[in-house]
DNA sequence: TTGAAAGCGCTAACAT
DNA sequence: ATGTTAGCGCTTTCAA
């Protein structure tokens, strides 16, 4: 039970040198003094035990080497994901990583704000990509730098330092594509609340490639679960499944042959809502993913086809963007702002409609028979 | 830009009182001192906009509200999950979360035990099942207090402050007799390394019920994956198909009908392995998971039948009892050990044999052709 | 090449 | 009821 810490002093001690002296060889400076001085010191040590005080050393300095990353929920595996991208790159310079998961409350957002300001950390990596960024504008007033995700740098603050986002009008375009040129012409959009920057771009990208295929529209075709409960994201796989009894439980006429859903729990929600209901992926609706969930996506049956965001690459960008800005390398510099391009990865829970349900898409054939 | 922090010296001097008054205030102290001077200081912190800067506090009482949670892998939402129910209860008592991700190298949990010292954090919540507990014993002589994860109290060094465990072993067999009781004989046993205590812990429990039923335990029939790359455990659920793949890739005669998997990702990935060979859950081969992820286990194909882990309420108890410890309220007393009891929940992934595959078992029915 | 001294922002005896 | 003072362990001028 003994907590006696072997300080500084300790060891100048020890050594028979300065505190002064016992600071500069812990800070490298190892030219400012003779060679056998330094190695007492390091002999006094290593003998001591002895470990710095990073609080001390943090009072002293004002740096702290923690930065600070906000997910909207770690129970989903993609911030889990986030998470570990970001430690890895962090780890790698000597920083931490302070995981703050708000599940997308901003009052909560805000407050963690504060308290990494308070606690001598300078930087975060925001992941909630909630459609204003004001709750954090009086942290970013006080000196927190934070790099944002899914946004652009157009409603930025001054307290932005960078940023990191995929291309989810495309991404989305590219899942509508693949599903129109399969033949599928009543296509479902299939989401929680569409209140985040990247929900909405999804939904405009699904928008656009309908209606550049000229395909009219329909609002009964999408579905936009409600707010959270107690469980976050996790329940994106929930509300998918519930969704999806929304959208298929209609006469086979009107009912739509694909789903886009917003992200891989809700595809996989969606594929065992489309189950209960005796529907066959992908012979009796075809289901879109977006994601790529390592492992998951592949593994889940039947197999996703689905966007895939580059996790790790993004979130080592962010947190490159971040340590640079708060290491002062990229000083008075304009943020960076990196776009990455979404892929379309081709599983199996896509396919043909079994039957062609527009009046443009007669020639195709019917692999399946209607249930 | 701007950084210049109001420290409590600004704050007393508007206040026109001493910089031991406004520590009381922010203390709570104030029933030493007439109601007017605390308002006049809480005034002056309003306008000032102050906000107590943690490190320097920290530094003066040695006390940080910080606790660490070293996990094997932030990827399998398992620990996602765990991460959060720490959060919940740290949150509550205004204490934060350091979440450190090991990968299960012990060389890197000892190095984050070192760096939560150093940073004047105090407690730790250790969710790797590790054989050993001696690479954190350093850092538990130095004053770090841990919460065990899924360990007995028997080997905990005196810096053990509590501990929290499933009985692994009852859950492997309720699991088995599960099987058991459907009419399986040939049983397999699916999991990466069997390196950590739980798994040692559910592979006996497996065997133990074997034993009771007289069946003849067979070295084929356990499959124990290699160890970990990159990917950390997120690779349970590709071990998982890898580890299908060869239990399965023999004879009908002498195919095991029904896996028991160390985890739910492994059962996921076993279902997918079991599908590549054209095998069908559970008509042809039964699978059966551990954990019970929350939603996933329920939407994936076929719903998993697995032991559920109350993953919430363990790691409340865990937080709860570190604080305790942190706070001193349980100081001197004996480590506490929760040990809380698993529960089999029968899903879809698990059903009667096909062809029953033991002596005993002629007068069951075979609902299922042989494929 | 080394040391002395001041101080980061806060707290807690100990005065008054 | 309030103020004075002396540090926590470190870094950093500045001086020797």
């Amino acid at each position: 039970m003994a907590c006696a810490r072997t300080s500084l002093r300790d060891v100048a001690r020890r050594a028979g040198v300065s505190p002064s002296t016992v600071s500069n060889v812990l800070n490298g400076r190892l030219d400012r003094m003779r060679a056998d001085t330094s190695e007492r010191v390091l002999r006094a040590m290593r003998e001591l035990g002895y470990t710095p005080n990073q609080v001390a050393r943090q009072l002293r300095t004002g740096q702290v080497s923690t930065i600070g990353l906000i997910v909207p929920s770690v129970a989903n595996p993609f911030w889990g994901l986030v998470a570990r991208g970001v430690e890895q790159v962090a780890l790698e310079r000597d920083y931490h990583v302070l995981l703050c998961n708000s599940e997308r409350d901003p009052a909560r957002e805000a407050q963690f704000a504060e308290i990494l300001l308070n606690s001598g950390m300078r930087g975060l990596i925001f992941g909630s990509s909630s459609l204003s960024l004001d709750h954090l504008a009086k942290a970013g007033a006080r000196g927190l730098r934070v790099v944002t995700f899914d946004r652009s740098l157009a409603d930025a603050g001054p307290f932005v330092a960078g940023s990191v986002e995929i291309d989810n009008v495309l991404g989305a375009r590219l899942a509508v594509s693949h599903l129109l040129g399969l033949g599928h012409r009543r296509i479902g959009l299939l989401s929680g609340p569409i209140r985040t920057i990247s929900r909405r771009k999804r939904l405009a990208g699904y928008r656009q490639a309908l209606a550049d295929a000229g395909v009219q529209p329909s609002a009964d075709l999408v579905w936009e679960g409600p707010g959270l409960t107690t469980y976050g994201d996790a329940e994106g796989a929930e509300l998918g499944r519930i969704g999806a009894h929304h959208l298929l439980s209609v006469p086979a006429r009107a009912r739509p042959t694909a789903l886009l859903t917003i992200n891989d729990m809700y595809a996989i929600g969606a594929c065992a809502g489309a189950r209960d209901l005796g529907l066959r992926v992908p012979q009796d609706i075809s289901v879109i993913g977006f994601d790529d969930l390592p492992v998951f996506a592949e593994v889940v049956t039947p197999p996703l086809t689905t966007v895939r965001q580059p996790v790790r690459e993004m979130m080592r960008t962010a947190t490159a963007q971040l340590l640079a800005r708060l290491e002062g390398e990229t000083d008075g510099s304009a943020p960076e702002h990196a776009v990455v391009t979404p892929k379309l990865v081709i599983r199996s829970s896509t396919s043909r409609p079994s039957m062609p349900n527009d009046d443009r898409a007669g020639a195709r054939g019917a692999d399946q028979p209607d249930p």
